[in-house]
DNA sequence: CTGTTAGCGCTTTCAA
DNA sequence: TTGAAAGCGCTAACAG
């Protein structure tokens, strides 16, 4: 079960006719600070042997892992990887990431941050649903680095604990301006309980207020597709459907697309739906899914970006906030209400 | 940047008022190889201080790192996913499980292998498009545990290489002759050069074979929704539209339904059509589309399985072969052929 | 500019 | 049953 014998600094050391630290002392970098001569034997010897430092050896003489932790609730919701992709490819290829799946749960979120000052991970980058600044607190003091994706804008304290956001309240307002503007009245959403999805849900509500209409709140079992469906068939049972859908995300409004569709409403000739996240799966639905793209592989990679400036020591101080752009992605689902409700028209474009 | 004083062996060595190397030997673990007043003090000792073990500092001592590489493609395409967080799950807590997107490029396939063969992970699990067992051969000499995903049996050579697979080829096969049931004779196939996927084909041209049927495929530029969206905007253009269409993935049948629901093709009315994968989209589509369950999620939980059997000493010798089933979904996305090709009926049931 | 030295925290003989 | 000692491969003073 042992590796085999790996090549080290001393068998480079021996190689070049250098002592194991002038290799060290070499590699660590400094312009001049290694004789050019040797520099050239210590760099064909490592060619040759094929050297690669052992991160371990480093790891526990600088106390840096050089390993950070990825945290997402889920890497199984489609909103996630992209996000995960992004921050891993900017982290380069010296440090490892790895996903954490937290399922949002208070202790998965504790754990991972005692984990990084415990110093198995230099840095946290992700999405945390329950774990506040303060929670930080320890780990951001004894060097841990923290970039967190949020949904609205944090107070930003003295921690040093970058933020990336996008404004989802702004967002979900802005997309129910949309829906009015094309003339719809009757607008309604469709969220669940908690998550941050429900700053979406101030969003609309603030945007119906503004335009002096009625907000009403349909609450789904889930943020999924059933959850939507579900909610769709009961204002389908009781007749009483508004000429606009929002869902608080993509998957509850493609669960109602579907409902709707087995139901011959047409969509949107008859009700104009829009969902929020821009996963995969919304420009593959039928018809395709307007939705608001909160673009997560960019969310991704910035977030990574600050951690690693904080990592590299490029950045110091108290925490940035980076305010990031959201764009409407206007799609097939959404029309002008019809002029009657709830007629039945052709059931896609 | 440095991480505070951890908690070290030595401090509870200290506390429990015992030797540094008597506390290693109490975490070692051996049933009463400390004396069981000693083993309550260390036991006090270190949930007092709440020490954990230094994993850089284990892992520089014995040659074993603790972490996994679970190697896809592409953990942005739906499939992956959910086998990485199975695989991630069944490895436990005691395992790092990193996730390494090769984008089914050699080099990249061959530099996880080069970091395993340096000591960086102790074990590999995933999908390699490219490299065959003896590519891995240094690496599992070295001590490297290995488990691959399949998309058919292999041979299984000495190497202790474990795989699990699916029987892809097989799986198509039946997925056909699902559709010849129906009362299908023009079935035809979509799919795009190389990948694990050219197998499907195969089992496709088997089945067509032996009901005597002719089989014709279709390449498209690539294994995307837009991949099959394109091949499908070629025949409607053509007319020539078979009574079933089997993609060689999900996202290629899904673009395929787009195309198809847009020119008014009533699918399964006209046409019915079947994807491959079993990706969440496929559930979401309109119609819901038929396809192949590959449990992803078994195979990734099954092959960590397998890894971390030999990982911990408990398999040993030449490398198993275990195969995994799978389901064919069926849903409303086929149905028998219209008595008449090609006519307009309703666009959904 | 290069080498010596002292550990980082741990496991593992080997003695006591 | 416990402890002393060595050393995994590396970095970082410090001397020379």
């Amino acid at each position: 079960m042992k590796r085999g014998a790996r090549i080290t600094q001393k068998d480079v050391a021996v190689r070049a006719g250098v002592s194991q630290a002038t290799v060290s002392t070499f590699l660590a970098g400094g312009d001049g600070v290694v004789a050019s001569e040797t520099a050239h034997r210590i760099e064909a010897a490592i060619a040759e042997l094929g050297y690669t430092p052992n991160r371990f050896a480093r790891a526990l003489r600088t106390q840096r892992s050089m390993v950070v932790a990825c945290v997402v609730p889920d890497i199984t919701n489609p909103f996630y990887p992209a996000l995960f992709a992004a921050a891993q490819a900017t982290m380069g290829s010296e440090y490892d990431v790895v996903a954490i799946n937290t399922g949002g749960a208070a202790e998965a979120e504790d754990a991972v941050i005692a984990a990084a000052l415990q110093g198995r991970y230099d840095g946290l980058v992700g999405v945390f649903f329950t774990r506040r600044a303060s929670d930080f607190a320890d780990a951001v003091r004894a060097g841990v680095a923290v970039a967190r994706i949020e949904a609205h804008p944090k107070a930003g304290g003295a921690l040093a604990i970058d933020d990336v956001f996008v404004d989802n309240r702004r967002a979900a307002a802005e997309l129910t301006q949309t829906l009015l503007d094309l003339g719809h009245r009757r607008i309604e959403m469709i969220a669940a309980a908690g998550g941050p999805e429900t700053v979406r849900v101030e969003g609309y509500r603030a945007a119906m207020d503004r335009a002096g209409r009625e907000a009403v709140v349909h609450t789904a079992r889930a943020y999924s597709a059933a959850g939507g469906a579900e909610v769709v068939q009961a204002m389908l049972r009781r007749d009483k459907l508004p000429t606009a859908l929002l869902a608080a995300n993509d998957l509850m409004a493609i669960g109602a697309l579907r409902v709707l569709g087995e139901a011959g409403v047409a969509v949107p000739g008859d009700v104009s739906v829009a969902g929020f996240d821009d996963i995969m799966p919304a420009a593959l639905a039928m018809p395709q899914l307007t939705t608001v793209a909160l673009h997560q592989d960019d969310l991704g990679a910035r977030a990574a970006g600050l951690l690693l400036a904080r990592l590299t020591g490029a950045a110091e101080g108290p925490g940035r906030v980076v305010e990031m752009p959201f764009d409407i992605v206007a799609r097939a689902s959404i029309g002008p209400p019809a002029i009657q409700d709830t007629q039945r028209r052709r059931t896609s474009t």
